[in-house]
DNA sequence: CTGAAAGCGCTAACAA
DNA sequence: TTGTTAGCGCTTTCAG
């Protein structure tokens, strides 16, 4: 934008209005310990009068300090991510910390360009919710910056930088052994693609909860597909045009079961009723569905919030621990999407 | 933050990589006409040789220009600010800005803070969803440095600033009219406060609709709230509890819609064969509930997208019109929470 | 406690 | 086309 209004007032005016010179102004300006009472009074009063802007770009040129850092996020139109986003901003909110906001749209080319961007404004830190294929590289040529990254619900393989998240084995586990508790042996898992690693504990935790009870299975079972609640709706439709359907759902994620439920009802089948069905992440909307949707919650917003904190206390180097990976234990909330298996086929 | 690791690979480092003056380096950097296809090769050589990052803020400061805007937004809470967050998103995207995010919960005082903070990030321009009590005078205080403002979704009642709504009496009266086409009589309008510009209109709109029918307004059948779905879910309560209840509830949006369908079901009522509700917004939640709400539809993606599309125009000085008001017609979604009123009381 | 001087990384005249 | 010279507004030594 050009900028051709009044030109600003600067520091140097606010300081000859009131007397001092240009440091004393900057030290006053920021409460620095070496002013006096009065002094500072005057400079602030001065600063009052002119209409004074703090110019925070000029000072972090000067001091290579920044307080601002960047959010890259792959989308927003998932309530989970929002109330991962929420989370964050309040917590950064404490910290007095301006978030840099980016969406990537799951391109990677995107991610790439977004994120330069970032690193040009020279923020201070960024909290990544990384495209799937991310190059490992791109990590390390942040971290060369010299800023701190901290990745948020999708981790690589080598698990060799700062990631939250939560524990999508045990997820996957705890909702596959609810399931098969209440007498379910054909339990279907869709939604999510393998190359998200989150897919993939989840299903490892689907196929521990079947070993464990002595379960075959079925392979034929388990359906990728996009994360969104058009491919719920679709893939339950897949499901039910097989000849034996399965009696329960694991969805990857609630919108992922609240489309499948849709379907359901759509072809007059009652979700928890005819067919069980159990989501993740525990969103709003999981709560609002009619039936209530029975799910693993994820914790979104406290864990947007400790993602915060977490790259907070890198960039103020409160820390040197390496790596950590702050891993919560996800929890089942029953609802009324999955009833006994005897209640769906009496 | 800190950053005490290696100091920056700067232009002129750079330059000199390349063997040619600072000034030629910036030049070739952004694509300057004036330098010839060969230097501008060698310079990116080193660029990417040296790993140079471009700094953003420096330039800004030097040439007073800036690619990023503000977004102040009430909350994040609300699938309908989500919606409205990401159409300014997508649109900012083309036109290569970087988005500054920050929350006000309604609260003045943040909305003050937070102004200031961007303001001193020097940003290209804001938009703002302001807070119901907001002080004309801090919109000219931003003009004042410079910069323009695009209001969103509350205006001032002066309307002597850029602003992008919707039509909120048109709104009001097509809902109203559309429950006193199905035969109501007794309508309720809930949630919604009338410090809110839009809330003030739908109920015009709603007294409109009412007068034009040549029938009389209940006061009482008037209830303001916050425009949550807890409150949406009190409010209903209230309702309830009328001697005689009315037949319809026109909500101040879907939220409040929902929450009141919900405290219906709750007491195995069935919302649109009970008891008429109609929404203002659409969100996506709207077609998910069962039933499926009947709204009004504001557009919010397409609202923020006009939005940043407005705050660029005036950014680049494209045009020099006086504050213009973009006002976008509601449309009425006919779905299931709305039925004849002969259904509800045969 | 205060002031003078230097310079962060970049762009913008102006010459060459 | 390219190089030289000044700063943008601030912080930071380092003397007073």
């Amino acid at each position: 934008m050009k900028q051709d209004k009044p030109t600003h007032v600067t520091l140097l005016q606010v300081a000859k209005h009131a007397g001092v010179s240009r440091s004393t102004a900057s030290l006053a300006l920021r409460g620095g310990r070496y002013v006096s009472a009065e002094t500072r009074e005057k400079v602030f009063e001065s600063m009052r009068e002119l209409g004074y802007v703090y110019d925070r770009s000029a000072a972090s040129l000067r001091s290579k300090s920044s307080s601002s850092v960047g959010l890259v996020f792959a989308d927003l139109d998932n309530p989970f991510y929002t109330a991962l986003l929420i989370g964050i901003n309040e917590q950064l909110n404490k910290y007095n910390i301006t978030p840099l906001l980016g969406t990537t749209f799951e391109s990677c080319a995107i991610q790439e360009r977004l994120i330069s961007t970032m690193l040009e404004y020279r923020v201070g830190g960024i909290i990544l919710f990384a495209v799937p294929d991310t190059p490992k590289d791109l990590i390390n040529r942040i971290k060369q910056v010299g800023i701190p990254v901290v990745l948020i619900n999708r981790n690589f393989p080598e698990r060799s930088f700062d990631y939250i998240g939560i524990d999508d084995l045990a997820a996957g586990q705890i909702a596959t052994e609810h399931l098969i508790e209440k007498g379910h042996r054909q339990i279907a898992f869709i939604g999510g693609f393998s190359k998200l690693s989150s897919w993939r504990e989840r299903k490892q935790g689907y196929i521990n909860a079947h070993t464990k009870a002595g379960l075959d299975i079925d392979h034929t079972l388990i359906i990728e597909g996009a994360a969104t609640r058009e491919s719920g709706y679709e893939l339950m439709e897949k499901i039910l045009n097989f000849q034996t359907p399965p009696t329960a759902v694991f969805c990857y994620n609630d919108i992922v079961a609240i489309g499948a439920m849709m379907k359901l009802k759509e072809r007059g089948l009652e979700p928890g009723y005819d067919m069980a069905i159990l989501g993740v992440d525990d969103i709003p909307e999981a709560s609002i569905f009619t039936p209530k949707l029975t799910t693993v919650s994820s914790f979104p917003m406290l864990r947007g919030a400790r993602a915060a904190s977490l790259l907070y206390q890198r960039m103020e180097g409160l820390t040197n621990e390496p790596p950590q990976s702050i891993i919560i234990q996800p929890e089942l909330i029953i609802r009324e999407s999955c009833s006994y298996k005897d209640e769906i086929h009496p």
